[in-house]
DNA sequence: GAGTGGTCTAGACCACACC
DNA sequence: GTGTGGTCTAGACCACTCC
Protein backbone atom coordinates (compact mmCIF):
# COMPACT_ATOMS: atom_id res chain seq x y z
CA UNK A 1 0.00 0.00 0.00
CA UNK A 2 1.29 3.81 0.75
CA UNK A 3 3.26 3.93 -2.65
CA UNK A 4 1.97 1.43 -4.27
CA UNK A 5 1.73 -0.73 -7.27
CA UNK A 6 -0.94 1.08 -9.26
CA UNK A 7 0.62 3.49 -12.21
CA UNK A 8 -1.07 6.71 -10.87
CA UNK A 9 0.49 5.78 -7.27
CA UNK A 10 4.09 5.24 -8.50
CA UNK A 11 3.66 8.79 -10.44
CA UNK A 12 2.40 10.39 -7.26
CA UNK A 13 5.53 8.73 -4.85
CA UNK A 14 7.77 10.53 -8.00
CA UNK A 15 6.46 13.81 -8.09
CA UNK A 16 6.11 13.71 -4.27
CA UNK A 17 9.67 13.09 -3.95
CA UNK A 18 10.81 15.82 -6.07
CA UNK A 19 8.68 18.21 -3.69
CA UNK A 20 10.00 17.07 -0.29
CA UNK A 21 13.55 16.58 -1.75
CA UNK A 22 13.17 20.63 -3.15
CA UNK A 23 13.30 20.13 -6.77
CA UNK A 24 10.19 21.68 -6.97
CA UNK A 25 9.60 24.74 -4.89
CA UNK A 26 6.75 25.73 -3.67
CA UNK A 27 5.05 28.14 -6.11
CA UNK A 28 6.41 25.65 -9.01
CA UNK A 29 4.23 25.76 -12.16
CA UNK A 30 4.54 22.06 -13.24
CA UNK A 31 4.88 21.11 -16.90
CA UNK A 32 2.30 20.56 -18.89
CA UNK A 33 0.05 17.50 -19.01
CA UNK A 34 0.77 16.35 -21.96
CA UNK A 35 3.93 16.15 -21.36
CA UNK A 36 3.80 15.11 -17.91
CA UNK A 37 1.91 11.84 -19.06
CA UNK A 38 4.59 11.42 -21.70
CA UNK A 39 7.49 11.43 -19.22
CA UNK A 40 5.95 9.16 -17.29
CA UNK A 41 4.97 6.55 -20.22
CA UNK A 42 1.50 7.06 -19.44
CA UNK A 43 -2.09 8.93 -20.65
CA UNK A 44 -3.41 12.60 -19.01
CA UNK A 45 -6.37 10.82 -17.51
CA UNK A 46 -4.04 8.53 -15.20
CA UNK A 47 -1.40 11.71 -14.88
CA UNK A 48 -4.45 13.55 -13.34
CA UNK A 49 -5.66 10.65 -11.18
CA UNK A 50 -1.92 11.25 -9.80
CA UNK A 51 -2.72 14.88 -9.65
CA UNK A 52 -5.69 15.26 -7.92
CA UNK A 53 -4.61 12.87 -5.16
CA UNK A 54 -1.55 15.16 -4.17
CA UNK A 55 -4.41 18.00 -5.27
CA UNK A 56 -5.73 15.95 -2.26
CA UNK A 57 -2.97 16.05 0.45
CA UNK A 58 -2.62 19.31 -0.72
CA UNK A 59 0.90 19.32 -1.69
CA UNK A 60 -0.44 20.83 -5.21
CA UNK A 61 -3.08 22.68 -6.47
CA UNK A 62 -4.30 24.25 -9.48
CA UNK A 63 -4.97 27.44 -10.95
CA UNK A 64 -8.31 26.73 -13.47
CA UNK A 65 -6.72 26.51 -16.57
CA UNK A 66 -3.75 27.62 -16.11
CA UNK A 67 -1.85 24.33 -14.92
CA UNK A 68 -0.89 22.74 -11.99
CA UNK A 69 1.87 24.26 -9.11
CA UNK A 70 3.57 22.94 -5.93
CA UNK A 71 1.44 24.39 -2.34
CA UNK A 72 3.30 26.71 -0.52
CA UNK A 73 2.87 25.89 3.50
CA UNK A 74 0.00 25.92 4.97
CA UNK A 75 -1.02 29.05 6.85
CA UNK A 76 -2.10 28.32 10.84
CA UNK A 77 -5.63 29.53 11.39
CA UNK A 78 -7.10 30.24 14.88
CA UNK A 79 -10.50 31.16 14.73
CA UNK A 80 -10.80 31.49 18.34
CA UNK A 81 -8.19 34.10 18.83
CA UNK A 82 -9.63 37.44 17.54
CA UNK A 83 -6.71 38.65 15.14
CA UNK A 84 -7.58 39.44 11.99
CA UNK A 85 -6.15 38.35 8.44
CA UNK A 86 -3.24 40.42 7.67
CA UNK A 87 -1.89 39.97 10.97
CA UNK A 88 -2.31 36.70 11.01
CA UNK A 89 -0.75 36.35 7.45
CA UNK A 90 1.85 38.87 8.40
CA UNK A 91 3.03 37.32 11.60
CA UNK A 92 3.88 33.94 10.23
CA UNK A 93 6.23 35.93 7.38
CA UNK A 94 3.81 35.79 4.75
CA UNK A 95 2.46 38.69 2.43
CA UNK A 96 -1.25 39.40 2.65
CA UNK A 97 -3.46 41.19 0.03
CA UNK A 98 -6.79 42.10 0.42
CA UNK A 99 -8.93 43.15 -3.37
CA UNK A 100 -12.26 44.41 -2.84
CA UNK A 101 -14.82 42.67 -5.58
CA UNK A 102 -18.28 44.20 -4.30
CA UNK A 103 -19.92 46.03 -1.64
CA UNK A 104 -23.74 47.59 -1.61
CA UNK A 105 -26.61 47.99 0.35
CA UNK A 106 -29.46 45.19 -0.95
CA UNK A 107 -31.96 43.27 0.90
CA UNK A 108 -31.32 40.46 3.05
CA UNK A 109 -31.50 36.56 1.81
CA UNK A 110 -33.71 34.73 4.07
CA UNK A 111 -31.05 32.98 5.60
CA UNK A 112 -28.86 36.40 6.17
CA UNK A 113 -31.78 37.35 7.52
CA UNK A 114 -32.26 34.51 10.25
CA UNK A 115 -28.61 34.28 10.70
CA UNK A 116 -28.34 38.17 11.73
CA UNK A 117 -32.08 37.95 13.40
CA UNK A 118 -33.29 40.66 10.82
CA UNK A 119 -36.75 41.30 9.92
CA UNK A 120 -37.84 40.42 6.51
CA UNK A 121 -36.38 42.58 3.77
CA UNK A 122 -34.15 44.71 6.22
CA UNK A 123 -31.24 46.01 3.58
CA UNK A 124 -27.85 44.81 4.77
CA UNK A 125 -24.39 45.67 3.39
CA UNK A 126 -22.91 43.29 1.46
CA UNK A 127 -18.54 42.73 0.99
CA UNK A 128 -17.24 40.57 -1.11
CA UNK A 129 -13.46 39.92 -0.88
CA UNK A 130 -10.30 37.95 -2.14
CA UNK A 131 -7.96 37.55 -0.14
CA UNK A 132 -4.67 36.46 -0.82
CA UNK A 133 -1.16 35.25 0.58
CA UNK A 134 2.16 36.12 -1.38
CA UNK A 135 0.22 36.92 -4.14
CA UNK A 136 -1.69 33.80 -4.40
CA UNK A 137 -5.46 33.42 -3.69
CA UNK A 138 -6.53 31.73 -1.33
CA UNK A 139 -9.96 32.89 0.40
CA UNK A 140 -12.93 34.19 -0.60
CA UNK A 141 -14.98 36.11 1.28
CA UNK A 142 -18.83 37.38 1.75
CA UNK A 143 -19.87 39.53 4.65
CA UNK A 144 -22.82 40.59 5.33
CA UNK A 145 -23.05 43.24 8.17
CA UNK A 146 -26.32 45.27 10.06
CA UNK A 147 -26.03 48.46 8.26
CA UNK A 148 -27.82 50.15 11.66
CA UNK A 149 -24.22 49.44 13.80
CA UNK A 150 -22.48 51.04 10.90
CA UNK A 151 -23.49 53.71 9.16
CA UNK A 152 -21.75 55.16 6.41
CA UNK A 153 -19.55 51.84 5.84
CA UNK A 154 -19.54 51.55 2.29
CA UNK A 155 -17.45 55.08 1.93
CA UNK A 156 -14.18 53.22 4.18
CA UNK A 157 -11.18 51.67 2.60
CA UNK A 158 -12.96 47.95 2.38
CA UNK A 159 -9.21 46.33 1.34
CA UNK A 160 -8.38 46.92 4.68
CA UNK A 161 -8.71 44.90 7.89
CA UNK A 162 -12.85 44.93 8.35
CA UNK A 163 -12.51 44.47 12.63
CA UNK A 164 -10.20 47.64 12.53
CA UNK A 165 -12.79 49.30 10.83
CA UNK A 166 -15.14 48.27 13.33
CA UNK A 167 -12.38 49.74 15.97
CA UNK A 168 -11.20 52.97 15.05
CA UNK A 169 -14.51 54.35 12.96
CA UNK A 170 -17.25 52.67 15.45
CA UNK A 171 -15.55 51.68 18.67
CA UNK A 172 -17.19 48.37 17.98
CA UNK A 173 -15.22 45.15 18.17
CA UNK A 174 -15.33 41.36 17.90
CA UNK A 175 -16.74 40.09 21.49
CA UNK A 176 -18.22 36.29 20.73
CA UNK A 177 -17.88 34.77 17.55
CA UNK A 178 -19.47 31.14 16.88
CA UNK A 179 -17.95 29.43 13.56
CA UNK A 180 -18.37 26.37 11.82
CA UNK A 181 -16.57 24.62 9.62
CA UNK A 182 -17.34 22.80 6.61
CA UNK A 183 -15.57 20.52 3.73
CA UNK A 184 -17.25 21.95 1.15
CA UNK A 185 -17.24 21.63 -3.07
CA UNK A 186 -16.49 25.23 -4.10
CA UNK A 187 -18.47 26.43 -6.57
CA UNK A 188 -19.71 29.50 -8.81
CA UNK A 189 -18.63 32.67 -7.66
CA UNK A 190 -16.57 31.76 -5.39
CA UNK A 191 -14.66 29.10 -7.08
CA UNK A 192 -14.34 31.58 -10.11
CA UNK A 193 -12.71 34.20 -7.88
CA UNK A 194 -10.59 31.18 -6.34
CA UNK A 195 -9.79 30.48 -9.69
CA UNK A 196 -10.52 26.88 -8.49
CA UNK A 197 -12.50 24.53 -11.02
CA UNK A 198 -15.86 24.35 -10.07
CA UNK A 199 -16.52 21.70 -7.65
CA UNK A 200 -13.15 20.84 -6.16
CA UNK A 201 -12.93 20.62 -2.27
CA UNK A 202 -12.57 23.33 0.08
CA UNK A 203 -12.99 25.01 3.47
CA UNK A 204 -16.35 26.84 4.05
CA UNK A 205 -15.96 28.73 7.43
CA UNK A 206 -18.72 30.75 8.43
CA UNK A 207 -18.82 32.78 11.48
CA UNK A 208 -21.54 34.89 13.27
CA UNK A 209 -19.58 38.15 15.46
CA UNK A 210 -21.36 39.90 18.08
CA UNK A 211 -19.66 42.81 19.83
CA UNK A 212 -18.88 43.59 23.18
CA UNK A 213 -22.21 45.03 23.50
CA UNK A 214 -23.77 41.21 22.97
CA UNK A 215 -25.46 42.92 19.57
CA UNK A 216 -25.04 40.60 16.63
CA UNK A 217 -23.52 42.33 14.04
CA UNK A 218 -22.37 40.41 11.01
CA UNK A 219 -21.90 37.23 9.93
CA UNK A 220 -19.91 36.13 6.98
CA UNK A 221 -18.66 33.00 4.59
CA UNK A 222 -15.19 32.63 4.28
CA UNK A 223 -13.75 29.89 0.95
CA UNK A 224 -10.49 28.80 1.51
CA UNK A 225 -8.72 26.99 -0.33
CA UNK A 226 -8.71 23.47 0.98
CA UNK A 227 -4.86 23.50 1.09
CA UNK A 228 -4.46 27.06 2.34
CA UNK A 229 -4.37 26.76 6.03
CA UNK A 230 -4.29 24.64 9.05
CA UNK A 231 -6.84 25.37 11.63
CA UNK A 232 -6.10 25.14 15.44
CA UNK A 233 -7.76 26.16 18.49
CA UNK A 234 -7.81 25.32 22.43
CA UNK A 235 -9.88 24.30 24.47
CA UNK A 236 -9.70 24.55 28.63
CA UNK A 237 -11.93 23.58 31.43
CA UNK B 1 -22.54 28.41 -14.22
CA UNK B 2 -23.52 26.01 -10.89
CA UNK B 3 -25.84 23.57 -13.21
CA UNK B 4 -24.22 23.85 -15.94
CA UNK B 5 -23.98 23.42 -19.64
CA UNK B 6 -21.21 20.45 -19.07
CA UNK B 7 -22.31 16.85 -19.49
CA UNK B 8 -20.91 16.03 -15.75
CA UNK B 9 -22.78 18.95 -14.13
CA UNK B 10 -26.21 18.05 -15.78
CA UNK B 11 -26.13 14.67 -13.93
CA UNK B 12 -24.72 16.44 -10.98
CA UNK B 13 -27.75 18.46 -10.59
CA UNK B 14 -30.11 15.96 -11.75
CA UNK B 15 -28.40 13.28 -8.96
CA UNK B 16 -28.55 16.57 -6.21
CA UNK B 17 -32.08 16.82 -7.11
CA UNK B 18 -33.23 13.19 -6.73
CA UNK B 19 -31.23 13.35 -2.97
CA UNK B 20 -32.68 16.82 -1.91
CA UNK B 21 -36.15 15.63 -2.79
CA UNK B 22 -36.04 12.92 -0.56
CA UNK B 23 -36.66 10.22 -3.70
CA UNK B 24 -33.11 8.93 -2.61
CA UNK B 25 -32.77 9.01 1.02
CA UNK B 26 -29.21 8.56 3.20
CA UNK B 27 -27.87 5.26 3.08
CA UNK B 28 -29.17 4.26 0.00
CA UNK B 29 -26.92 2.69 -2.57
CA UNK B 30 -27.05 4.16 -6.22
CA UNK B 31 -27.28 1.66 -8.96
CA UNK B 32 -23.79 0.36 -10.38
CA UNK B 33 -21.89 3.02 -12.19
CA UNK B 34 -22.31 1.15 -15.66
CA UNK B 35 -26.02 1.22 -15.25
CA UNK B 36 -26.24 4.81 -14.18
CA UNK B 37 -23.52 5.82 -17.10
CA UNK B 38 -26.30 4.13 -19.56
CA UNK B 39 -28.90 5.96 -18.16
CA UNK B 40 -27.67 9.20 -18.31
CA UNK B 41 -26.46 8.08 -21.90
CA UNK B 42 -22.90 8.91 -20.80
CA UNK B 43 -19.72 6.73 -20.25
CA UNK B 44 -18.17 5.78 -16.75
CA UNK B 45 -15.62 7.91 -16.98
CA UNK B 46 -17.93 11.09 -16.95
CA UNK B 47 -20.37 9.92 -14.39
CA UNK B 48 -17.95 8.93 -12.11
CA UNK B 49 -16.85 12.98 -12.54
CA UNK B 50 -19.98 13.74 -11.57
CA UNK B 51 -20.41 11.36 -8.44
CA UNK B 52 -16.67 12.62 -7.25
CA UNK B 53 -17.99 16.28 -7.24
CA UNK B 54 -21.20 15.05 -5.45
CA UNK B 55 -18.77 13.67 -3.24
CA UNK B 56 -16.47 16.90 -2.36
CA UNK B 57 -19.49 18.17 -1.23
CA UNK B 58 -20.51 15.75 1.28
CA UNK B 59 -24.04 14.80 -0.45
CA UNK B 60 -22.10 11.36 -1.46
CA UNK B 61 -20.09 8.90 -0.26
CA UNK B 62 -18.03 5.58 -1.17
CA UNK B 63 -17.36 2.34 0.28
CA UNK B 64 -14.27 1.03 -1.99
CA UNK B 65 -15.42 -1.11 -4.38
CA UNK B 66 -18.53 -1.23 -2.72
CA UNK B 67 -20.53 1.80 -4.47
CA UNK B 68 -21.72 5.28 -3.75
CA UNK B 69 -24.21 5.75 -1.22
CA UNK B 70 -26.15 8.81 -0.29
CA UNK B 71 -24.42 10.51 2.61
CA UNK B 72 -26.62 11.01 6.13
CA UNK B 73 -26.62 14.29 7.35
CA UNK B 74 -23.76 15.56 9.19
CA UNK B 75 -22.71 14.99 13.00
CA UNK B 76 -22.12 18.46 14.87
CA UNK B 77 -18.71 18.23 16.57
CA UNK B 78 -17.56 20.92 18.65
CA UNK B 79 -14.10 20.15 19.32
CA UNK B 80 -13.89 22.86 22.27
CA UNK B 81 -16.64 21.00 24.68
CA UNK B 82 -14.98 18.19 26.63
CA UNK B 83 -17.48 15.56 25.76
CA UNK B 84 -16.65 11.98 24.18
CA UNK B 85 -17.61 10.28 20.94
CA UNK B 86 -20.57 8.20 22.16
CA UNK B 87 -22.53 10.81 24.15
CA UNK B 88 -22.03 13.70 21.51
CA UNK B 89 -23.04 11.23 18.78
CA UNK B 90 -26.00 9.71 21.39
CA UNK B 91 -27.16 13.46 21.98
CA UNK B 92 -28.18 14.17 17.79
CA UNK B 93 -30.14 11.07 18.11
CA UNK B 94 -27.68 8.86 15.84
CA UNK B 95 -26.69 5.91 16.95
CA UNK B 96 -22.89 5.73 18.27
CA UNK B 97 -20.20 2.45 18.08
CA UNK B 98 -16.65 2.02 18.78
CA UNK B 99 -14.63 -0.97 17.12
CA UNK B 100 -11.39 -1.69 18.75
CA UNK B 101 -8.53 -2.54 16.52
CA UNK B 102 -5.24 -3.04 18.42
CA UNK B 103 -4.11 -1.81 21.86
CA UNK B 104 -0.42 -2.31 22.63
CA UNK B 105 2.25 -0.93 24.07
CA UNK B 106 5.63 -0.27 21.97
CA UNK B 107 8.59 2.42 21.35
CA UNK B 108 7.37 6.14 20.92
CA UNK B 109 7.89 6.83 17.02
CA UNK B 110 9.92 10.53 16.99
CA UNK B 111 6.80 12.37 16.11
CA UNK B 112 4.89 10.87 19.22
CA UNK B 113 7.79 11.23 21.57
CA UNK B 114 8.06 14.78 20.47
CA UNK B 115 4.53 15.11 21.10
CA UNK B 116 4.30 14.01 24.32
CA UNK B 117 7.43 15.02 25.64
CA UNK B 118 9.32 12.06 26.68
CA UNK B 119 12.99 11.18 25.82
CA UNK B 120 13.70 8.66 23.20
CA UNK B 121 12.67 5.00 22.90
CA UNK B 122 9.74 5.58 25.94
CA UNK B 123 7.04 2.83 25.35
CA UNK B 124 3.78 4.18 25.00
CA UNK B 125 0.09 2.73 24.67
CA UNK B 126 -1.01 2.95 21.20
CA UNK B 127 -4.57 2.22 20.12
CA UNK B 128 -6.01 1.96 16.82
CA UNK B 129 -9.96 2.30 16.98
CA UNK B 130 -12.74 2.57 14.53
CA UNK B 131 -15.99 4.75 14.76
CA UNK B 132 -19.12 4.28 13.49
CA UNK B 133 -22.46 6.20 13.43
CA UNK B 134 -25.48 4.56 12.22
CA UNK B 135 -23.07 1.36 11.20
CA UNK B 136 -21.21 3.65 8.94
CA UNK B 137 -17.49 4.31 9.79
CA UNK B 138 -16.49 7.88 9.81
CA UNK B 139 -13.92 7.82 11.96
CA UNK B 140 -10.21 6.26 12.31
CA UNK B 141 -8.53 7.00 15.32
CA UNK B 142 -5.19 6.49 17.09
CA UNK B 143 -4.63 7.26 20.56
CA UNK B 144 -0.92 7.71 22.33
CA UNK B 145 -0.76 7.52 25.82
CA UNK B 146 1.54 8.56 28.39
CA UNK B 147 1.63 4.67 30.38
CA UNK B 148 2.96 6.18 33.53
CA UNK B 149 -0.23 8.08 34.43
CA UNK B 150 -2.26 4.82 33.40
CA UNK B 151 -1.30 1.56 34.39
CA UNK B 152 -3.26 -1.47 33.16
CA UNK B 153 -5.02 0.48 31.04
CA UNK B 154 -4.62 -2.24 28.11
CA UNK B 155 -6.77 -4.69 30.57
CA UNK B 156 -9.71 -2.02 30.38
CA UNK B 157 -12.61 -2.29 27.84
CA UNK B 158 -11.34 0.20 25.24
CA UNK B 159 -14.27 -0.06 23.33
CA UNK B 160 -15.74 2.33 25.82
CA UNK B 161 -14.74 6.06 25.44
CA UNK B 162 -11.25 6.61 26.74
CA UNK B 163 -12.41 10.11 28.75
CA UNK B 164 -14.53 7.56 30.62
CA UNK B 165 -11.83 5.16 31.79
CA UNK B 166 -9.60 7.87 32.25
CA UNK B 167 -12.02 9.33 34.77
CA UNK B 168 -13.57 6.17 36.76
CA UNK B 169 -10.49 4.51 37.05
CA UNK B 170 -7.90 6.93 36.89
CA UNK B 171 -9.29 10.37 38.59
CA UNK B 172 -7.73 11.80 35.16
CA UNK B 173 -9.80 14.18 33.28
CA UNK B 174 -9.05 15.68 29.93
CA UNK B 175 -8.53 19.59 31.03
CA UNK B 176 -6.44 21.83 28.72
CA UNK B 177 -6.57 20.36 24.81
CA UNK B 178 -4.56 21.63 21.72
CA UNK B 179 -6.23 20.79 19.12
CA UNK B 180 -5.70 21.11 14.76
CA UNK B 181 -7.74 20.62 12.08
CA UNK B 182 -5.63 19.50 8.52
CA UNK B 183 -7.77 18.59 5.26
CA UNK B 184 -5.72 15.43 3.78
CA UNK B 185 -5.76 12.72 1.70
CA UNK B 186 -6.83 9.67 3.46
CA UNK B 187 -4.44 6.96 2.58
CA UNK B 188 -3.19 3.43 4.16
CA UNK B 189 -4.54 1.85 7.14
CA UNK B 190 -6.90 4.87 7.59
CA UNK B 191 -8.19 4.08 4.45
CA UNK B 192 -8.30 0.52 4.37
CA UNK B 193 -10.30 0.95 7.89
CA UNK B 194 -12.53 3.78 6.69
CA UNK B 195 -13.29 1.77 3.75
CA UNK B 196 -12.31 5.44 1.85
CA UNK B 197 -9.74 4.31 -1.57
CA UNK B 198 -6.78 5.76 -0.34
CA UNK B 199 -6.11 9.28 -1.20
CA UNK B 200 -9.84 10.23 -1.24
CA UNK B 201 -9.58 13.55 0.85
CA UNK B 202 -10.96 13.72 4.61
CA UNK B 203 -10.46 15.50 7.76
CA UNK B 204 -7.49 14.98 9.67
CA UNK B 205 -8.18 16.32 13.42
CA UNK B 206 -5.03 15.85 16.42
CA UNK B 207 -4.99 16.62 19.64
CA UNK B 208 -2.58 17.18 22.45
CA UNK B 209 -4.45 16.49 26.25
CA UNK B 210 -3.47 17.77 29.64
CA UNK B 211 -5.13 16.70 32.68
CA UNK B 212 -6.33 18.79 35.53
CA UNK B 213 -3.02 18.68 37.09
CA UNK B 214 -1.48 20.05 33.83
CA UNK B 215 0.46 16.42 32.60
CA UNK B 216 0.74 16.01 28.86
CA UNK B 217 -1.24 12.62 28.82
CA UNK B 218 -1.91 11.64 25.44
CA UNK B 219 -2.66 12.80 22.13
CA UNK B 220 -4.50 11.28 19.18
CA UNK B 221 -5.12 11.50 15.15
CA UNK B 222 -8.17 11.44 14.05
CA UNK B 223 -9.19 10.59 10.53
CA UNK B 224 -12.51 11.86 9.93
CA UNK B 225 -14.67 10.69 6.46
CA UNK B 226 -14.76 14.45 5.04
CA UNK B 227 -18.45 14.62 5.24
CA UNK B 228 -19.27 13.06 8.49
CA UNK B 229 -19.21 16.35 10.47
CA UNK B 230 -19.51 20.46 10.62
CA UNK B 231 -16.88 21.32 13.23
CA UNK B 232 -18.25 24.39 15.74
CA UNK B 233 -16.71 26.17 18.19
CA UNK B 234 -17.04 29.41 19.99
CA UNK B 235 -14.52 32.49 21.19
CA UNK B 236 -14.97 34.85 23.50
CA UNK B 237 -13.11 37.98 24.11
C1' DG C 1 -3.06 31.88 -33.23
C1' DA C 2 -0.74 28.21 -30.51
C1' DG C 3 -0.86 25.64 -26.60
C1' DT C 4 -3.00 24.12 -22.49
C1' DG C 5 -6.32 22.40 -19.35
C1' DG C 6 -11.26 20.81 -19.08
C1' DT C 7 -14.22 17.56 -20.77
C1' DC C 8 -15.64 13.47 -23.14
C1' DT C 9 -15.79 8.86 -25.82
C1' DA C 10 -15.52 3.80 -26.24
C1' DG C 11 -13.52 0.66 -25.15
C1' DA C 12 -10.34 -2.79 -21.79
C1' DC C 13 -8.43 -5.69 -17.77
C1' DC C 14 -8.01 -6.76 -12.92
C1' DA C 15 -9.02 -7.45 -8.06
C1' DC C 16 -12.16 -7.61 -4.86
C1' DA C 17 -17.11 -8.01 -2.82
C1' DC C 18 -20.77 -10.80 -2.59
C1' DC C 19 -23.46 -14.66 -3.69
C1' DG D 1 -18.31 -17.38 -10.26
C1' DT D 2 -20.40 -13.07 -11.38
C1' DG D 3 -20.56 -8.44 -11.20
C1' DT D 4 -18.81 -4.34 -9.51
C1' DG D 5 -15.71 -0.64 -8.80
C1' DG D 6 -10.74 0.75 -9.58
C1' DT D 7 -7.59 1.58 -13.00
C1' DC D 8 -5.93 2.40 -17.59
C1' DT D 9 -5.51 3.29 -22.84
C1' DA D 10 -5.63 6.19 -27.00
C1' DG D 11 -7.59 8.97 -28.81
C1' DA D 12 -10.85 13.64 -29.53
C1' DC D 13 -12.90 18.53 -29.33
C1' DC D 14 -13.57 22.90 -27.06
C1' DA D 15 -12.68 27.08 -24.44
C1' DC D 16 -9.72 29.53 -22.39
C1' DT D 17 -4.94 31.61 -21.43
C1' DC D 18 -1.14 33.65 -23.03
C1' DC D 19 1.73 35.32 -26.52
Amino acid sequence: MGQGRNQYQIIRSALCEQIESGALPAGTKLPPERLLSESFGTTRVTLREALSSLEADGMVYREDRRGWFVSPERIVYNPTVNTNFHTMVADQGRTPETRLISASLAPATTRIQKLLQLPPLTPVYRVQRLRLIDQRTVLYVENYINPEYFPGLLDQDLEQSLSDIYRTHYRTRYSKVNFRLYPVGIHDEAATHLRVTSGSSGLLVTRVNHDQKKRLIDCDFEYWRQDAIVITAQARK
